[in-house]
DNA sequence: TTAATTTGTTAGTCATAGCTAACTTTTTTA
DNA sequence: TAAAAAAGTTAGCTATGACTAACAAATTAA
C-alpha cells in the first residue's frame, strides 16, 4: 500500500487534468484515452496538455508511454474521486440550503472543488447527513474514497414501449439543464417511449400526462433505468 | 457615479493585496501605509508589492504617489469590502454549522473567501439569517458593501480596577486563539483589570473566577468595551 | 546639514501554465 | 503498402506573480 502522504500539494490546474481524464477513462468509460482527447475535453490546446502530462507521470499520477494512451496511477485515481466527492457535496448543498437551480450549480462547484480541507467536506458530509446522490442523480464517493457507478443506460437507448425512470442527466452543459427542468422532467420522472421516429431518430415520450419530442442528442443526455 | 460594472475580474493574488491594504488602512486605522509595511503584511518582498500596486493603479483601485504612500479608490475598497463579507460570513457558517473551532476557521475562510459568486455568498447570509458577527466578534458587511468598525480598544489599554466585556479578539494568528479558547475566554466574557505591572507590562485579569496574568502582547490582540 | 538608515524602485530571474507553429509518430484509408 | 490524416511531441513565446540584487529617494539621527 503506498500511502505517501497526499499533501494535497497540487495545483488547481493539476488537480482540473487529474478530474478530467478519470472522467474519460471511468465515468464515460473509454477504452483508451488520448492526449488530445483531454485536450478538447479541458478546451486547452493539445500542447498545453502534454506538458501537463509530463509533469503528472513525474510526480507518479499518471502512466504513458510516448506516443501511448494515458492512465491514472492509484494515487491519481484516488485524487480525482475526492474532487468528484467534492464537487458533488457543493452541488447538494448549494441545491438543499442555497436555493440553487440544477443548471447553477455547476460553475460554482468547479471552484468550491479545489478548496482543501479534509475537515470542511466532511463536515458538510455530516451536516447534509450523508446524501447518496448529488442534484444530477449521480452518486457521491463517501468519505473513504468508494466510488461507484450509478447503474443507467440513455434515453436514447430505449425502444418503443419501454417505460423508465429518470435516474441522472448530465451535467455538461447549462442550456440543457435548463431545457430539462423546462420540459418538466426531474429525477425520478416515469418516461413512457411512444415512439422512436426512424427519419432522424426522435422520440416521443410521455411524463405526467405530458407529451414530448425530443431529439436523439437531447436523448443521449438522459440518463434512466428501465421499469418496464 | 463610477458603477463601471465590476466583473470578478481580479484574481486570487491582486483580491489578496487590496484586502490586505483595506485592513492596514481601515482597520488598523494607519494614517499612512507604505510600500514595504504592506510587503511584510501580505509576507512577500517589497518589489512583488510594487509590482502589484503598478496593475492595481492601472486598474485604478489604487492610488498612490511615486515614493508615496498608499490609498485606495472608491472601487478597490469596495472589492475589499465585498472580501472582508465572504471571509466573515464563511467563518460564520463553519462554526456555526460545521463545528468549526475558533483557530480553525481561517485558513479556510482565505480560501473559500476567493470564490466567486454573488448568488453564493447571498444565499449563505440568508441561510444564516443575517449574522451580525462573525466568530471572533467582527462586524459583517452587509449585502450593500456597507462597513462599519466595531467600537473596541484593546485590553492593553485599560488601567488597575477597569470592568470591560470581550467583544472581539485578533484573528490573525492560530496560536493566540488558541490561547485564548484554552484560558477560558471567549466572546462577551466579563474581565476585571486587577493590575497593570509596572515592570514588564503584564496584567493580571480575572474572568468567571479566574485569575491569569496576560503579557501586553497578549493584552494587544484582545479588544473590550469598557463596562465600568 | 551631512551621514546613516529606512523605504521605495528597477532590472533581471524563476516557475506555472497557457499559447502557436513546426515537427514526428502512429493510424487510417485509398 | 504507400500516401494522407490524425495524434502526439517539441521548441519557443506569453502573462502572472513570486524572488534577489542593486540602486535611488526620503527620512532620521548624529
Amino acid at each position: 500500500m503506498t500511502n505517501k502522504l497526499n499533501l494535497n500539494n497540487l495545483t488547481k490546474s493539476e488537480e482540473d487534468y487529474l478530474k478530467a481524464l478519470f472522467q474519460l477513462l471511468v465515468e464515460d468509460n473509454a477504452t483508451k484515452v488520448g492526449n488530445n482527447q483531454l485536450a478538447e475535453y479541458l478546451k486547452v490546446s493539445p500542447a498545453s496538455t502534454n506538458n501537463m502530462i509530463k509533469k503528472l507521470k513525474a510526480k507518479e499520477y499518471v502512466i504513458s508511454e510516448k506516443y501511448g494512451k494515458l492512465d491514472l496511477t492509484e494515487e491519481g485515481r484516488s485524487i480525482a474521486v475526492r474532487l468528484i466527492r467534492k464537487h458533488r457535496l457543493w452541488e447538494t448543498f448549494l441545491c438543499k440550503y442555497l436555493n440553487f437551480t440544477w443548471d447553477e450549480v455547476h460553475d460554482v462547484a468547479e471552484q468550491l472543488e479545489h478548496i482543501k480541507s479534509r475537515k470542511l467536506i466532511d463536515e458538510l458530509d455530516r451536516f447534509m447527513d450523508y446524501p447518496k446522490n448529488d442534484p444530477h442523480g449521480e452518486l457521491i464517493p463517501n468519505a473513504n474514497g468508494e466510488y461507484s457507478v450509478l447503474p443507467k443506460i440513455t434515453l436514447s437507448s430505449l425502444l418503443d414501449g419501454d417505460v423508465c425512470e429518470l435516474v441522472a442527466v448530465n451535467d455538461g452543459s447549462v442550456s440543457f439543464l435548463k431545457y430539462v427542468s423546462e420540459i418538466g422532467l426531474a429525477l425520478s420522472s416515469e418516461i413512457r417511449v411512444l415512439e422512436v421516429r426512424e427519419f432522424d431518430k426522435s422520440i416521443r415520450i410521455q411524463f405526467n400526462d405530458v407529451i414530448e419530442t425530443v431529439t436523439r442528442k437531447f436523448a443521449d443526455n438522459v440518463f434512466v433505468k428501465k421499469v418496464v
